[in-house]
DNA sequence: TTGAAAGCGCTAACAT
DNA sequence: ATGTTAGCGCTTTCAA
């Protein structure tokens, strides 16, 4: 049987209300009450319960992460655990803890209105691969403190952080340039619908002007076959590019795996680039150069804009934050 | 302003109890009290309040998750968070939610003897690299559920699960049997330290042994260099094996990378074969044949037990699940 | 600076 | 089958 605040206020020979505000370090307690209590609790290994606490302050202490938890995201997408990595540590500093629920797009809306109902967060994260419109007008109607992780794919008020990726273009041209590389090829997917490839691509093309030079975009790649696949006809060329850069670490290892194939020197018959350092980029032959993003950070940079707004509703933002870091390796 | 169980009692023209039995699905209700509490519930958009019935009814609808979360763990265990993800299912099934709680071994004890005394959650996962005899006497004294995630490192009382590594060495052995291999090099850490390489070393034994064969054991290797040094000296032997065995994916790299540097065809000179399906042992070069351990799985049983014993609280449990699944590739 | 008392919105034992 | 009522263990307002 845990201890309660009764305790505490008969062995200190005091009133709930002033156990209270002592352990809460209320300004109205004298300094020689707070201490007595402190100790006293202390002794009694007092730890108040979560439960009451929450009840009687209409908070929980703890924020929703929330996102589509497929079958093997843990492997194919390291980046959200590494986000939510640094939204617990974020949290934890500020007694806070992460609740993890799983939604699809779909659902979401109708789920988070019902959680938001039954006041099981203070406050939610929500990853943008579940942003439907929908659900951007069910969090801007709402009283719920919300930030949207990634930038949404549409046009829209809901509050939201991402990497910059276009800064991250930007530092990848810089590094080409510097080393000498003037003909570039940009691996993406769908030109359309893969909109942090085309921050990248934007980010690269503003410092490439600026040199009176363009990137060669080749549009449509998103797997491993489909990487390789145009690596080879970049091969086939008569001018060849002198570097591929690649949006995804999926196409660079295809892309590497078809120089290899072809005997292609790299980076001395044809260099490489990627964006993202994980999952796969240092553990291939030659390691490959890359933009690495700081997910951990971007957690922790989104959690403690929640807490902000927790405890100021009104707080808006649609930002970017954490600065890409470039890697440079042999492939380059 | 949410409507609250008041509400529902005076527009049902019932008392707030019979209410609350209806919504419970209370058998003393009749079916047609409870079709219309109900519908009248859904009418005014009615969510009880998570938190005045966690108070009320002394649970909390969630379980906690506790492991080391350092930095980059999404990236370098990402099978973590795939037991996080398979978890975080199987509790959602049954209306509870998993909080991420991070903690390194050191703390785990204080800490989590503060959180149980909070009541923060109705149960813990804890991850077995965090367990000391120190946290099991904890675990085993407390009255809170719990279940340890992996196999302890020392002999102790606490219940725990873990994929079953033994079988997957049985997994391994029977396969390289069957295709042929006879002289078997198997690489792993530190032999004393290395429980789990051990138990999949055990497995192949019984298996070769069976044969009148035996496997023969390198130790001391973790890293991907240590892989690659060890396949080297394998090479420059006068009898080579007919194909390593790596308990990790790391050092089946470090080897794959040492095997194609010295021009050895795979599997035709030396065959590989590596524990651990990800993270990278389907995208190098030739792709690398593999136990596979079904880690979603592991944290949807491990979570199926918690909340067993959540609601059984003798329930007790030091066992294996999962089985384990060969995945052939090119390598061997 | 302290204490009394009124909630917070439910659950569950008990009475009807 | 339904209602009454006493908590659950705190926070917070207001009075002293």
């Amino acid at each position: 049987m845990p201890s309660s605040i009764y305790d505490i206020a008969r062995a200190a020979g005091c009133s709930i209300s002033t156990v209270s505000k002592a352990l809460n370090d209320h300004y109205s307690i004298a300094e020689e009450t707070k201490r007595r209590v402190r100790a006293v609790a202390e002794e009694l290994h007092y730890q108040p319960s979560a439960r009451a606490r929450n009840f009687a302050s209409r908070k929980s202490g703890s924020a929703l992460f929330v996102t589509d938890f497929y079958r093997n995201i843990g492997y194919e997408n390291p980046h959200m655990f590494e986000i939510i990595n640094g939204a617990t540590h974020a949290l934890e500093e500020k007694g806070y803890s992460l609740l993890l629920r799983n939604m699809r797009a779909a659902d979401a809306p109708a789920l988070l209105q019902d959680a938001m109902l039954r006041e099981q967060a203070d406050g939610v994260l929500l990853h943008a691969t579940i942003l439907t419109k929908q659900l951007a007008m069910v969090l801007m109607k709402a009283d719920l403190p919300y930030l949207v992780i990634g930038r949404p794919g549409f046009s829209t008020g809901v509050s939201w952080m991402d990497v910059n990726h276009e800064s991250a273009g930007r530092l990848a041209a810089d590094y080409l340039l510097d080393r000498g590389y003037r003909r570039v090829a940009f691996l993406l997917g769908n030109a359309r619908e893969d909109t942090i490839a085309q921050s990248r691509l934007k980010g690269m093309n503003e410092v490439f002007a600026e040199e009176a030079l363009s990137v060669e975009t080749i549009s449509g790649c998103l797997t491993y076959e489909e990487g390789a696949r145009a690596a080879e006809a970049l091969l086939d060329r008569a001018e060849r590019p002198e570097v591929i850069v690649c949006s995804s670490n999926t196409l660079a290892v295809g892309c590497l795996h078809a120089l290899r194939a072809r005997g292609v020197d790299i980076p001395g018959g044809m260099a490489l680039m990627t964006f993202d350092n994980y999952p796969f980029s240092m553990i291939v032959q030659p390691q490959i150069t890359a933009v690495d993003l700081d997910m951990y950070d971007m957690g922790w940079e989104a959690a403690r804009f929640l807490l902000r707004r927790i405890h100021k509703p009104n707080l808006q933002t649609q930002s970017f934050c954490t600065t890409p870091r470039l890697i440079a390796r042999d492939s380059t």
